[in-house]
DNA sequence: TGAAAAGGCTAATGCTCAGTAGCCTTGATA
DNA sequence: TATCAAGGCTACTGAGCATTAGCCTTTTCA
């Protein structure tokens, strides 16, 4: 029962050269862009012409699907733990918000190109991202929920307040840099009190 | 000296068909990307045939660049229209905020576009609006960086502070639509309270 | 009223790109 | 050692795109 039997990865296991592929496709797609990228620049990042990898992988579009439906899993899956067995709101809250721009720091890449290409997926692709996505903001939104119903919380919307604490991560996606001044855990030590002080936590 | 004696529009005036097609190009642009979109879906919009567009811009790139170097160009002004003859460095502070985000509610398109499209601008364009982008984020960092120096504003870092309040207006662009249950005053007021909570203000 | 400018149009140009066809080399295995 | 699959490669296909060329109609105005 304690979720761990749940397993972690779900998707398709990838061979050595599938996965430097993605990789290589996962920064060329958030450095230039999905419709800017050419299979054949995808295909040079791994040391082969561009047809070559249709050996590996079956589009260019289901490379873009695969990168951005993994990286929402891997977003639940972060939550999920973060908030497990956790019983108090606030700490419920803040342990959520760490894990959000934690996530937004490990995975910045994947978090850049999830929040900018969503409208190069086709529909079925697509309406997968946004679905997995929306559920994401609920679980965000009902610990504000949570919090105000319990009377720890006092916000003027807590759709307001959801809205800035999922944004705050997206912009950490865009800025953060490894090698920059601002180490991860500092980062995500400050949003997690910045999140408590931005719903008006009590105590 | 009020400074309203500088021109607020300095770029060069357009037709009313220049101007729908600028309009009909930044929908197009956030709808579904700059590269996604074609010289004939604007032209259709505007009633004409895609070649027909030549007759009243450049390129489909200086429709982007204008765009773009026209929304940085508001945006510097109503910053400035929002802090000249404030004293309260925590005034200043709450009605750059305020400024911020009302621009990103007014300008939602422009904002939403200016933050995705920056890589599919050409290198000359690209350097102009990065060159305003950084500006402006000098001028709200600089106005953290002065409570911080009066000993009004506390916060753990400066530039963590400023990425975070420039980073909700950018998501403000994302969600905002006007005619959704959150009303423009409503959000710019929220987050300006949201902006002096989070720089810690003393009194 | 007549010339010319404005602003449409279709057709063409030249380029880029994702994906396919079909071939060849290599290395494992029977 | 013969076979065969894996995984490269080049050449090609078919489509889409921004932009240009050149033509025609309408409007403006001297």
């Amino acid at each position: 029962m304690s979720g761990s039997d749940r397993a972690v990865v779900t998707r398709p296991q990838l061979t050595p050269r599938g996965r430097a592929i993605r990789d290589a496709a996962l920064k060329l797609f958030a450095e230039r862009g999905y419709e800017a990228t050419t299979t054949t620049e995808i295909g040079a990042a791994v040391g082969i012409r561009g047809p070559s990898l249709y050996k590996h992988v079956s589009s260019k579009q289901d490379l873009l699907a695969a990168i951005m439906l993994d990286a929402m899993d891997v977003l639940h899956d972060v939550h999920a733990l973060a908030v497990a067995g956790v019983d108090d709101v606030a700490d419920r809250l803040r342990r959520a918000v760490e894990a959000h721009v934690r996530f937004h720091t490990r995975h910045r890449l994947e978090a850049f190109v999830g929040n900018r290409e969503i409208r190069s997926l086709d529909e079925v692709n697509r309406a997968a991202v946004v679905a997995r996505r929306s559920s994401y903001e609920r679980l965000i939104r009902g610990l504000i929920e949570e919090g105000v119903a319990a009377s720890r919380f006092h916000v003027a919307s807590v759709k307001l307040a959801s809205y800035a604490l999922l944004d705050l991560g997206m912009g950490v996606a865009a800025w953060y840099r490894e090698d920059g001044d601002l180490s991860e855990d500092e980062i995500v030590y400050t949003y997690g009190r910045f999140a408590l002080t931005l719903v008006g936590v009590a105590g």
